[in-house]
DNA sequence: AGTTTCGCTGTACACCGTACAAGGTTCTAG
DNA sequence: CTAGAACCTTGTACGGTGTACAGCGAAACT
């Protein structure tokens, strides 16, 4: 009876890869390469040229193996996508993080900004799985942990995580969307904030829209504010919020 | 000299075709699709068997066509995804919303939500553009028009927007991906969540977690709340805050 | 020493998006 | 009325993808 091959995908397989907890037979021959092998130089390639470039072809040739000799490895391309995520999170360094709450979350969100705009390939990877690998716990104590000592209920901790970080992601992507140059076309847009400005103030001259038009006649006057401007405002309008619950939760 | 094919990928001719206002030239025979034809049958394969059953020849073959034909009225897949997304959208359906704001912006988030929840493959689309689609700007327009006689900003509308859909969509994907059961396993898991908050029970026992292992201890005991009651207490969340920002306005 | 287990290889399959050239059809210009 | 431009449609082809599968050799246990 053949040994189950433990599936692609299962997600308690999955958790002892991100650990690394993959328990070895010790028949067989040692393998020449490992995990953070692999998930390394896929993450090395990302860094280097897109996810787009990241095939298990790809990978095999630079650490110097057949194609499905990977598979050895890691289950499936997806499973190594959710490997590279994890890796290229790394671990937060709280040591430079202000000891309040607010501080702190502050930082969190900031910090979890610059990797992802260090690593913008890491808002292509499809979610296969909540995140649970290493790294992304350590993220997650990080942030809760600054909420530790606030009349916040834990149910309340949660949601403000998942707010505070999902909006993270939202601001991200939506910048880099903009930034990234359309390459494919000749022309090359410096700026799609301003294509995109004037796309919008034209669709809504129909009068269909009257609104849009009214806040993008007021947002067009102080051109002044940029990517990152707009990411602490709308960071500081949540943390309002977590303030204002957290005297809610305190009066009681 | 030929007549530049105006480019895949191109944000302008992308409008031209969101808004089906390409101006179509009178000379040859006309087509015997439309780009309308095409987008609804891809949303169609994509409704019945995930985006992943969308290609090129599976679309032409639907609409009994040859593959290559397809790209007379679509100049790549992408953009196909972009108009994909936006048919999918639909129109907001305003008439029973509420008159305030906060009523409003509520039944915009769980409108938003339940389209999404209808067609989970819409959060599979890599977004390639900001919204721009005739739909999308239609959500768009019903979701500041909530806020049009409020005292905020129309930086500030923007950005309780931006915060607000962005909250959707992480909600929506979290609840997909714990309920988007594991096919490729022999095994079912019916609850995701159970599965998870198992492993990072495990994983938190470590030690090296202990505000993740106080949280889900906590979060443990009453196992009532739903997808459902954790998107509206979230919003509320947000609204809240909104609230709060709006009295700061009015104070001034 | 025998046997099991395991890493690794090469080949093969089905499928993908789309470039390109050729053939028809329909309209406009002269 | 005719020539030719403009356009849709087709078939073929290319280079790529993820991964199933069978075979081989080496290592480690019994």
């Amino acid at each position: 009876m053949a040994a189950e091959r433990r599936g692609r995908r299962d997600p308690e397989y999955l958790m002892d890869l991100l650990w690394r907890t993959r328990s070895e037979g010790s028949r067989g021959p040692r393998g020449t390469l490992s995990v953070d092998r692999v998930v390394t130089a896929a993450v090395e390639i990302a860094d280097a040229e897109g996810l787009g470039a990241v095939s298990m072809r790809r990978v095999a040739e630079r650490v110097g193996v057949t194609t499905m000799s990977l598979y050895t490895y890691v289950p499936s391309k997806d499973d190594l996508l959710d490997l590279m995520f994890d890796v290229a999170s790394g671990r937060p360094d709280t040591a430079a993080w202000p000891d309040d709450w607010r501080g702190g979350l502050s930082a969190y969100a900031g910090d979890m900004r610059r990797v992802l705009l260090a690593r913008p390939w890491m808002l292509d990877v499809p979610i296969g799985a909540p995140p649970m690998g290493p790294n992304n716990l350590a993220w997650m104590e990080a942030a809760l942990s600054t909420m530790a000592d606030t009349p916040l209920t834990e149910d309340d901790m949660m949601g403000v995580l998942t707010i505070l970080s999902g909006h993270v992601l939202t601001e991200v992507r939506q910048q880099l969307t903009m930034s990234r140059a359309t390459p494919r076309t000749g022309v090359d847009y410096a700026d799609w904030d301003g294509v995109y400005r004037r796309l919008l103030t034209r669709a809504a001259a129909s009068g269909d829209y009257p609104t849009i038009a009214r806040v993008m006649a007021a947002v067009n006057q102080d051109d002044e504010r940029g990517p990152e401007e707009d990411f602490v405002y709308a960071v500081d309008f949540i943390l309002d919020g977590v303030a204002a619950l957290m005297r809610t939760r305190q009066a009681v």
